[in-house]
DNA sequence: TTATTGTACTTAACATATTAACGAAATTTA
DNA sequence: TAAATTTCGTTAATATGTTAAGTACAATAA
């Protein structure tokens, strides 16, 4: 019989924690959500963005999107301006502020980063991330 | 500069979603969320805990493991005795009922797993799950 | 013995996750 | 072109995540 602690979803969450347990202290210095700095993120990627298209490359499903997005929009991080093609769409992207916020916050992040990495093993970090990408296309 | 799609808690978030949907179906079948299952995993395995223990070991903050002993004790899935020593502590396990549940459904989460394992393959699995295992020790 | 400190759990407030249902606008079909 | 269907986003309802504050009971120090 498989043993409770050998479940592979109990070890994705431990071992997902432990990651965010690195960036938790800059998030709460600037107030921002981990879902939050997640979306900030991909648009400073990305540039604009559908909404679709941000939910699906962030894993936030669109209720909670939704929810996300009016509030990153309350604290002037992101503006949307609507397509006059397609009523239905709306194009998202950072506003100046948010901009300056990610660029001024982006390298201490990028700090931690290395750090944790360092700390695993560069090599074996390299393995690590093609084994989850593995798991990630693992259908039932 | 590091993509956004490198990020490992992402990677993590991505994996941890693929994993789950190989549940989900069951899960959805017996009504009970994935935190609910992943407790009364816990209890039918260490048998009676305290409600501090449930908690560390399923990687619930005890804010929500309230609500969800809550609602787990009005559906008659887990019972509490109080200690007479100490009037603070509280064990609590499994009901009869609760207990038939997890046989019956047990098998097919058990195959489901296996499944999942025999897609991922075998040795690559041990692998994976040997790295989750270090990632989760890593601290900041 | 009383005051202090510590521990376990709960409550509160807010943000997000999940599923279902809904509404508006675009696309397809009849 | 009118009707049916599809697509996208939102709303609703419930459950959980996260941090801070509160509460009750124990253990310890003064």
């Amino acid at each position: 019989m498989r043993k409770f602690d050998d479940s592979l979803p109990l070890k994705l969450l431990r071992a997902r924690e432990a990651a965010l347990n690195h960036f938790r202290p800059l998030l709460k210095e600037i107030s921002l959500t981990e879902q939050q700095w997640r979306i900030i993120r991909a648009l400073n990627e990305y540039g604009a963005l559908e909404s679709k298209q941000l939910a699906e490359c962030c894993c936030i499903l669109s209720p909670s999107l939704t929810g996300i997005i009016k509030r990153l929009e309350q604290q002037n991080f992101i503006q949307r301006q609507k397509s006059s093609e397609d009523q239905r769409r709306v194009l998202l992207s950072l506003t100046d502020h948010a901009q300056k916020v990610f660029d001024d916050i982006s390298p201490r992040f990028e700090e931690r980063y290395r750090k944790m990495t360092e700390q695993f093993g560069q090599e074996k970090m390299q393995e690590f991330k093609e084994l989850l990408d593995f798991m990630a296309d693992i259908k039932p």
